[in-house]
DNA sequence: CCAGACGTTGTT
DNA sequence: GTCTGG
DNA sequence: CCAGACGTTGTT
DNA sequence: GTCTGG
């Protein structure tokens, strides 16, 4: 799954993807779940960066509960959810991150890692968006998509969120040219070994902390394992 | 036909 | 235990 | 994902 | 909106 997120450093848009990130972003060590973070989308031929909320609500939603529900989708089934299939027509996005966390033990003994690229700064995730018409404004939404975890995931989790490689990016947000038989085979776990991963403080599990410390790798507590 | 669901993950 | 909010 | 709430009435 | 279950 991927329930918890870091974008810190917004200038690897305009490097690795040639966005220009908003002027007003600030930098974010722990976006979760009904919060509004940026999501990259096409714009007049171009592609540009909008804030949406995260937890995705399909037009035919009677009210918003349902988001919290679609935070995620599954990569591999995504053509036949109602939830989902008309997003993946025509609004795929990518969520610009630096890493995101994972959590492995039980309630009450949780140990949180941050998982990043070896190569690369920025992490972009495959995602989808919806607009949703609220009676008094339009509400724009997103979810991530998940796949199976790789090596590197795999001893904590069942799931890990789909990661594009830069050059994949501009194939996966060109819903016109890019169908989704095709879109599809980008949907896959990312290569372990291009992946790295850090124990980190617990204190990331409360959604109102939000600085650089969370990021920071600690000493592994064995006794959690 | 209408009513109700439409989802994921982790845990048991 | 389970739901909600972030 | 985790953390935190989970409720009502009357009084200030 | 569209599909499924009854």
């Amino acid at each position: 799954m991927c329930a918890r997120y870091a974008f810190f450093n917004g200038k690897v848009v305009a490097d690795d993807l040639g966005v220009t990130p908003l002027p007003d972003l600030e930098p974010r060590y722990n976006i979760a779940p009904m919060q509004t973070a940026p999501v990259i989308v096409p714009s007049d031929g171009g592609w540009d960066m909008e804030m949406m909320r995260w937890g995705l609500i399909p037009s035919w939603a009677k009210d918003e509960t349902i988001a919290q529900k679609l935070i995620n989708a599954r990569g591999e089934p995504l053509r036949e959810k109602p939830s989902f299939r008309a997003a993946y027509k025509r609004r795929r996005c990518v969520i610009p991150a630096n890493g995101f966390y994972e959590w492995s033990g039980k309630r009450g003994s949780k140990q949180p890692f941050f998982i990043t690229l070896r190569g690369s700064d920025l992490m972009p995730l495959a995602g989808l968006w919806e607009e949703w018409e609220t009676p008094e404004a339009l509400l724009h939404t997103f979810t991530i998509i998940t796949t199976e975890p790789n090596e590197l995931i795999s001893p904590i989790h069942t799931r890990m969120p789909v990661i594009l490689a830069p050059e994949d990016v501009a194939r996966w947000l060109d819903s016109d040219g890019v169908p989704v038989e095709e879109a599809s085979q980008l949907l896959v776990p990312y290569p372990a070994d291009e992946m790295q991963m850090t124990a980190v403080h617990p204190e990331v599990g409360r959604v109102v902390i939000d600085h650089p410390g969370l990021i920071e790798p600690i000493e592994k507590q064995t006794e959690l394992f």
